[in-house]
DNA sequence: TGAATTATCTGACTTAAGTCAGATAAAATG
DNA sequence: CATTTTATCTGACTTAAGTCAGATAATTCA
């Protein structure tokens, strides 16, 4: 027995309109407009760019302009020409501004603390919100080629690793594992991706090359909260991409039928299952593709 | 390695500002003000009284009055005095104010369909919101005695045993158990109580008596999206309550050890282990409360 | 019964937000 | 170089939302 789905939706949607919403005005109690928080808001967070931060607030520019000049006024900001394009102008925060920004940041992560404190169980909760907030943004998951030394590189990996631990029935030990290096997962041997969603990373794949035609696959992986959303197609894809832009002609790759749906996604797009070719001693399960 | 608990917070009250915003913006659709859609909405929803109404939205009395009128002029409503008290008015939807009114709900029901139609795994997604939903709300937890033939009282009573089911090692079936007269649960034998959250049943308790002064408690059961908010407590100290005001003097419950949370709880709140008092093959353990 | 309280309404405001039509100056284009 | 395009600014609007001080009528209280 299971109530209704929309009626579930529906107060979930009530919960944070009235919620969460109160988070917005609370920003007024700084006497400042909502508007003019907002865009304070958006150079605080390195937006220097006056039209980027008009569009991304959906502002008219009259409205922006005036926003501007109340903030320059409060003596918060200060606009020049862009050096570029004298057409254009940036703006900075003052030290004045700077200060006024951190103490909206502080409401804001006061708030954030203070909700997960009521809870017993925070770590349910962000889950929880991680697979709400990755959901309704799934269209603006843009996927970043980086070190696979960067922090969002490591984060992905050290979840990765303990995702496998966590599958694996003997468990799962890098060391013993065949561990890239992390040069053969840059450019121009390799290539390492990971997907941003909202600044947090929620999945990663390697391209591991060798300089030659052939390359593997390695340390695909998804965030449980970001799973549903076709993520894993998405990374495979971009990693084909970037392997044929370095003219690389065969991938292939090792795999645990501990992951089923790894498996059933390879076997959708083209892989076909070959022979061991390699000790892996956590990987029983081969793949390649020709590109 | 975790990412910080306060940017995932924020992160998702961005995401749900932009996109759960977008919901009521999408309202203006029908060319009425949000604060008109808002009224008509309350109305709707059952909403008469125009004092109750105006408390709920946090509309000042003058701007409640214009936008009552404004419903008026557009035939969507009708005010009469209430008449029990004449200073106070009373708002009913007219016929067009009601098909109106439909078409609000359609919008919101056809986007709470949408949205959980985009991800692979909707249910997943529901209890995401659930959690987060029932935890925004937390200080408007309600507990309601209602009848536990009552379809809230049901919903609650299946969950709780699909989870004794899914918990108990050879599983749980009701016919087995020593499942009460629903009689012995209502007043003036006992009662039965459902803590309800905006709308969704989200736990219940059952005290069953027998018109002597021992009575038993059964059923105590939280939604797996409500844990960490101390509501287990919140219905035994209301189980208990009603208990008192029965004249009940001796409270006796059986549980299994399957179920460690609920021995702690009982544990921590005046209750001691007994022997066995009764048959019930899923019970192991027993317990007993004076009052 | 007379005074105080309460619920609603009306008129006269303010403020934030947003729209729109030029004006201006810099840059891009042919 | 002249023309067009672009980014920003300014002034003159509109609209939704909200505030505040009475006015009015019904109800409650002493």
């Amino acid at each position: 027995m299971t109530y209704d789905p929309v009626i579930r939706v529906r107060r979930f949607n009530r919960a944070v309109t009235t919620e969460v919403g109160a988070l917005d005005t609370s920003f007024l109690g700084r006497g400042r407009s909502l508007g003019a928080a907002r865009v304070l808001n958006s150079i605080g967070q390195g937006q220097s760019d006056v039209a980027v931060i008009r569009d991304y607030l959906g502002l008219d520019s009259g409205l922006m302009s005036r926003l501007l000049r109340s903030l320059e006024e409060e003596g918060l900001i200060e606009t020049l020409p862009n050096p570029q394009d004298a057409r254009r102008r940036v703006a900075k925060l003052t030290e004045t501004g700077r200060s006024e920004f951190h103490a909206y940041e502080a409401l804001s992560n006061t708030r954030a603390k203070t909700f997960l404190a009521r809870h017993s169980k925070p770590e349910e909760l962000l889950r929880a919100m991680d697979i709400i907030a990755t959901s309704l943004r799934r269209d603006h998951i843009v996927l970043e080629e980086k070190d696979p030394r960067h922090k969002d590189a490591r984060y992905c990996l050290s979840e990765y690793y303990g995702e496998l631990a966590r599958r694996f029935e003997k468990g799962f030990e890098v060391s013993l594992s065949r561990d890239p290096n992390a040069r053969d997962m840059i450019r121009p041997r390799g290539a390492f991706l990971v997907a941003i969603s909202d600044g947090l990373p929620i999945g990663c794949v390697g391209l591991k090359g060798s300089g030659g035609e052939a390359a593997e696959i390695k340390r695909l992986w998804v965030a449980p909260s970001a799973r549903g959303l076709g993520l894993a197609k998405r990374l495979m894809t971009a990693a084909e991409l970037a392997a044929r832009e370095l003219s690389i002609k065969l991938l292939r790759l090792d795999t645990n039928s501990a992951l089923p749906e790894a498996q059933q996604l390879y076997l959708r797009t083209g892989w076909n299952e070959i022979e061991r070719f390699n000790d892996d001693p956590y990987a029983d399960t081969f793949f390649e593709k020709r590109l």
